[in-house]
DNA sequence: ATCCAGGTATGCA
DNA sequence: TGCATACCTGGA
């Protein structure tokens, strides 16, 4: 497959190749991979390649013949948002922690990732690594997805995944996901436009709206909203969250919710960005006493 | 082998 | 409201 001469980002993204990582490959997105070259990914209907160059900054190319990608990269990456305001607006000047979290993954952001295919990846989350839920995401789009290139598909839409039978789902590797993927695709195909009306609402609104979903609790809910919609002030709190809020806050016996709720109040309007950096942290710090 | 992995739904005090 | 437990699967 040809692909188009590597070009520099514009606006340009410097970051170090670390955080490079984080962002693609870090659990906000499940679709890329390393090539010898940088990362290759996918998203929507859009397929391309993200490397750094000597200066550190962005460079990008997609397979020949398809269009629109360097729009599409910079709404996914969100560079039309400022997010050397947004870090600054967190709360680093009285907390040592975030600072010197923000510090080490400077250029960590929040994906803007299609609606549909976020709650479809986050669905498939649930007590399963990264690895396993990219796994999951490349079977699903094997499987039922929409040709994009010769190589690379689309993950399903929800219309299909609501035709699909459960066990064919569970071929997938989905396991007890299989039956929340149904319940919210009957739900989505049945009335169309939810998805995008509760994306639009307050986030206090579109959470407890998502959470009607078969498969959604608070957790997934957040990462929808935080990754799919924008909604900043979404703090999804896992398993690594609470290790690390735990260690860093004094929240012992805390449960999930009211790390989320204190992880809002503490963290500000762009709570969202602070988990993401927090989490990366945590989940750095573990690979590296694990020698990951 | 046993446990755990970016949780959620359910049944019981 | 709050707390255990089941639920699929694969890797350490």
């Amino acid at each position: 497959m040809d692909w188009t001469p590597w070009r520099e980002l514009s606006p340009a993204l410097t970051l170090s190749a670390a955080t490079l990582r984080e962002l693609l490959d870090g659990g906000q997105a499940f679709r890329w991979r390393e090539i010898p070259e940088g990362w290759e990914g996918v998203w929507g209907r859009h397929v391309a390649r993200l490397r750094l160059d000597e200066k550190k900054r962005l460079a990008w190319s997609a397979p020949a013949g398809l269009h629109q990608t360097e729009q599409a990269l910079r709404d996914y990456l969100g560079l039309h948002d400022n997010w050397d305001r947004i870090t600054d607006a967190l709360p680093w000047r009285s907390d040592a922690v975030i600072a010197h979290a923000v510090e080490t993954w400077k250029g960590l952001r929040i994906l803007r990732q299609p609606l549909g295919e976020t709650l479809l990846t986050f669905l498939c989350s649930s007590t399963k690594q990264i690895a396993q839920i990219k796994q999951i995401s490349e079977d699903l789009a094997a499987a039922f997805g929409q040709p994009i290139t010769s190589e690379h598909q689309a993950l399903p839409d929800w219309q299909t995944l609501h035709e699909v039978a459960e066990d064919d789902l569970r071929a997938c590797r989905l396991g007890y996901r299989a039956r929340y993927l149904k319940g919210t695709a009957a739900v989505l195909a049945e009335q169309p436009g939810w998805l995008e009306e509760t994306g639009n609402l307050s986030y206090p609104e579109a959470r407890t709206r998502l959470m009607q979903l078969p498969g959604v609790g608070g957790k997934i809910a957040d990462c929808v909203l935080l990754f799919g919609t924008g909604k900043l002030e979404a703090f999804p709190v896992d398993t690594w969250m609470i290790k690390a809020m735990t260690r860093h806050y004094d929240l012992q016996g805390w449960k999930p919710e009211q790390v989320a709720q204190f992880g809002r109040v503490h963290f500000g309007p762009y709570a969202g960005l602070a988990q993401q950096i927090l989490f990366t942290s945590e989940r750095r710090s573990r690979a590296f006493s694990k020698q990951e």
